[in-house]
DNA sequence: GTAATTTTGTGACCGATTGTAACAGCCCGA
DNA sequence: TCGGGCTGTTACAATCGGTCACAAAATTAC
């Protein structure tokens, strides 16, 4: 049984599937053969509960993954951005409702057949690996964002991690396209549409970030934004790591 | 690179490994051989930033694994029990500061040598997979746990999380030992410490749980406490499933 | 093209949780 | 056994974000 879990491409180069047919299989050569499925904005591909049957591959478009709890409490885990894959779980059901945020176009495998391909293929089990790891990481920044950020904070950060995944995931774009609406945005980082109306608000009166049509922005001030969201304390984080006093001994 | 993840044992049957020793191989038989480490309660196994050399099996005790951000807030990510795995990475750093909360005894294993064991074991393999979607699951119901539960709610769910964990996974056990501070408490809660402290004393005058001493409670009314935790909402769920109508068809 | 509906923005007020502070209880060593 | 330090509890005031209400803008429907 699958844990459910989503995955996105990060630092997987797409590259070597356009270019080169036949070098080493990845994750985006497995689903490549598959047809292209449409959902329209607002339809959902799966529900949380619904039998396990198929693992995603997003080629165009965004979703949102989510969890309801009691009376209309909804909790956003993840948007799913083209290249990730939505699905993946050991489990025999979803663990969370998968939905497109704008039109969206998905490849489709049988979760069988891909547990199958990838437990015999050496090359593409590190690769879904890394993937799963890489959400790890994800959700345990969103643990620290729902747990000990401000609101601006959570409105910060949210603006560099869409601004890092348009952006080829390294140095954030000068334009950020919002395709969500603020209840998405508010259910994401655990606060009320209001509030994140407000402190978009303070953050474009402040000059950090400019509007650009409803559902897009310029940042004006990336370091700044930088520093909103709490990302400016990696000094303590390096004098960690090379402070070996603090470092456990190996007695072996 | 492998992602910084913790992986509890969960639905990993330890008892192959004590009564046969030469059946199928699992996590428990590759650290066996290793000796046994001792940490005093509050003493560092890893620091976030260090170089990801070990990763590690519980033995004994527990472990709190956390990130510091800016000025003294820290977010504790989970708590590590016997059985669990502690280090699995496919970063070259750790992502989190792993520490003693009680005297705990570990066993450790290179990196590097940990990765060639899974790759080359067709049985090992499924079942460190199986822990890694298990702690993304964990991950995902901490996320709903601190963007959306109010300070009783969350405090509930810990309280059965952990009951869960000491009794097999199964049916909480009447007396729950919480080895952890309340500041450990609150830094896993997104709460402080007052808050932790006036909701437990909530807890007891409403007659759900009773004091046992200074680190242990027992559980009076656990269906009381289920509900508080808001866990009540599984007949929607199971609606969802059956409702094949909103499922996604395969046009394959 | 206009009306209906949805989404977003803004203000006033409210409430849960936090911060501050004082105190009580427990553990540990002297 | 007696402090000293730490952990935990309780009370009260402060605050951040939520709730409520309504207006404006945008999107969709007709």
């Amino acid at each position: 049984m699958f844990s459910e879990i989503t995955m996105s491409q990060r630092d997987v180069d797409v590259s070597d599937f356009a270019d080169a047919p036949r070098t080493v299989p990845s994750l985006q050569t497995l689903f490549s053969r598959q047809a292209v499925e449409k959902f329209e904005g607002g339809t959902a591909v799966f529900w949380e509960g619904d039998p396990a049957s198929h693992v995603f591959e997003v080629v165009e478009g965004v979703l949102r993954v989510f969890k309801i709890i009691s009376e209309g409490r909804r909790v956003i885990t993840g948007f799913i951005y083209p290249g990730d894959l939505l699905g993946v779980s050991l489990k025999d059901h979803y663990l969370y409702t998968a939905e497109a945020v704008t039109t969206t176009k998905l490849r489709r495998f049988g979760r069988t057949r891909f547990q199958d391909e990838i437990n015999h293929s050496p090359e593409l089990r590190p690769q879904l690996f890394a993937r799963l790891c890489d959400e790890m990481a994800a959700a345990q920044d969103q643990m620290v964002l729902l747990a000990r950020k401000s609101a601006e904070e959570r409105v910060a950060s949210f603006l560099l991690i869409i601004a890092r995944r348009l952006s080829g995931n390294r140095q954030a774009a000068p334009v950020i396209e919002i395709p969500m609406t603020r209840l998405d945005m508010a259910d994401y980082l655990g606060l009320t549409i209001e509030t994140v109306s407000r402190t978009m608000t303070k953050l474009i009166a402040s000059g950090v970030i400019a509007p650009c049509g409803r559902h897009a922005v310029t940042v004006c001030k990336l370091g700044k934004l930088a520093l909103l969201a709490g990302e400016a304390d990696d000094e303590d984080k390096h004098v960690a790591s090379a402070d070996s006093v603090r470092r456990a001994v190996w007695p072996n």
